[in-house]
DNA sequence: CCAATTACAAACCGTCGGTCGGTATGTAAT
DNA sequence: ATTACATACCGACCGACGGTTTGTAATTGG
């Protein structure tokens, strides 16, 4: 550089997760006011009084933006749903419930950044921004839900090999079809995609527990819960093949 | 300019029409290929095999791509919908669902053109693109819907003062939830919006068919299908107010 | 056959996301 | 105090992309 001095603003430095909240706050005022593409980085820099350099310097990309609030909102949604977990009495499966009960609440009431949300979410062509935004969730809920399904199995309620799988699928199926449809049935490859994509939508729009369920995961291996009682939750392993033999069934039967 | 010499390809000349439809195509492939955002227009001009300014002759814009794939599709389905409509036996009402079936089956068969279709329509920040589209899809579809109706009226299966405003309700309704939302509860302006939307949103999703459903119209006016009697459509006018009790009613109905 | 219009080519432009060299502000060891 | 090092931050710059403008060859129609 030729003559770069140091004249102007001079801005008063900030602790750096100051700065980086602080950034965060104004951009996603600016989100969820106008959208994703109509917000420029400039935008954020006015709003937040910050310049280019030392944006990028908190954060790699616009994208960034993103999964910083994001994960914000996550942990907030942890919060909430911690406590109702924590307030929950009964087995496993009612704790976990209450869990997923405590974050759909949380939903409910933060409808301004749930819309935000999906409108971005709902997006990418290739699903690389999704994809991250997902991850940067996982990771913060798996953990716990880890907790809850070990729970589940001294408990007698749950019955899976691999409390860590078991939780990402949890992850995956309260997270919006998409995700569930890519991670589970996609990789699974089995038969028709689509009918497995209906009966799993059909499946996930039926009540507000994670009850009434059904999925394939990645190693053809299947979750399930009967409609017929709600209460128990089966999580095993099975063909694919014999999963949609019981989906089908399942569907016939509510059909009637 | 200065030196804009017309030496290089000197391409074939197309008919206007023949041009449109082959920078369609090549779009339209490779929108479904990568998205939206992924795919610039250079991408476009190589596969068309054509120059920015004529594509910008026959396009006013990327988005425009979007609109004229749009309005291709539709025009597909409506095809198909016709011929369902034209072969079903029945009164009004039953063509009726026999055109919607007829469209859905197309959706169904052509999965991937609707993946695409959603992930670009769910994204925008601020719906003007989303509104462009549905009004291409609007023009093409609601003159038929209108037939139909009027066919209804004479029949005594529809209860309608305006054909053309149903019709519009109906293609807003068959839509995807947004279009009903914005237009119908937003501007009917009348009360909590985020409950009057998970409200409709649950009624939408009930069955295939058209009935079974809940929509207040602009005026506050409300179109209602009782859930006890499938054939039965009512579309008449009540205040929103009436509207959202009956609509709390059907549910309470629902959940027990 | 020539003028007007149409279909197209390609240079050009403004904006936006992102980079990079550099400076200002600490803070800790000497 | 001074030095040494890390890190917050600045702002000129860049390439790509969507869109505009200018220029030209083919077509049409009178």
């Amino acid at each position: 550089m030729e003559l770069g001095n140091g004249s102007k603003a001079a801005r008063k430095r900030m602790a750096p997760e100051d700065r980086r909240e602080a950034i965060l706050n104004a951009a996603q005022a600016l989100f969820m006011e106008r959208g994703w593409e109509a917000v420029t980085i400039a935008d954020v820099l006015e709003a937040a009084g910050i310049s280019k350099g030392g944006f990028y310097h908190h954060f790699t990309a616009k994208e960034d933006l993103l999964t910083g609030i994001v994960v914000r909102m996550t942990q907030q949604v942890i919060i909430v749903a911690e406590t109702a977990r924590r307030e929950a009495s009964g087995d496993a499966l009612a704790r976990l419930n209450a869990f997923m009960a405590g974050s759909v609440s949380w939903k409910a009431e933060n409808t301004a950044e749930m819309r935000f949300f999906t409108n971005v979410l709902a997006k990418p062509g290739n699903d690389i921004l999704y994809r991250r935004i997902f991850d940067a969730t996982a990771v913060a809920v798996v953990p716990v839900l880890e907790d809850l399904v070990a729970e589940g199995i001294e408990d007698g309620t749950f019955d899976v090999t691999d409390t860590r799988v078991t939780a990402e699928v949890i992850v995956g199926l309260s997270h919006g079809r998409r995700q569930v449809l890519e991670d589970a049935v996609v990789r699974a490859s089995s038969g028709d995609l689509d009918e497995a994509a209906r009966l799993l939508d059909d499946r996930m729009r039926a009540e507000g527990a994670i009850c009434d369920r059904l999925l394939c995961l990645p190693q053809g291996s299947v979750l399930l819960s009967s409609p017929q009682d709600h209460r128990r939750m089966l999580i095993g392993l099975t063909t694919p093949d014999r999963a949609n033999e019981q989906a089908d069934a399942m569907c016939r039967h509510k059909d009637q």
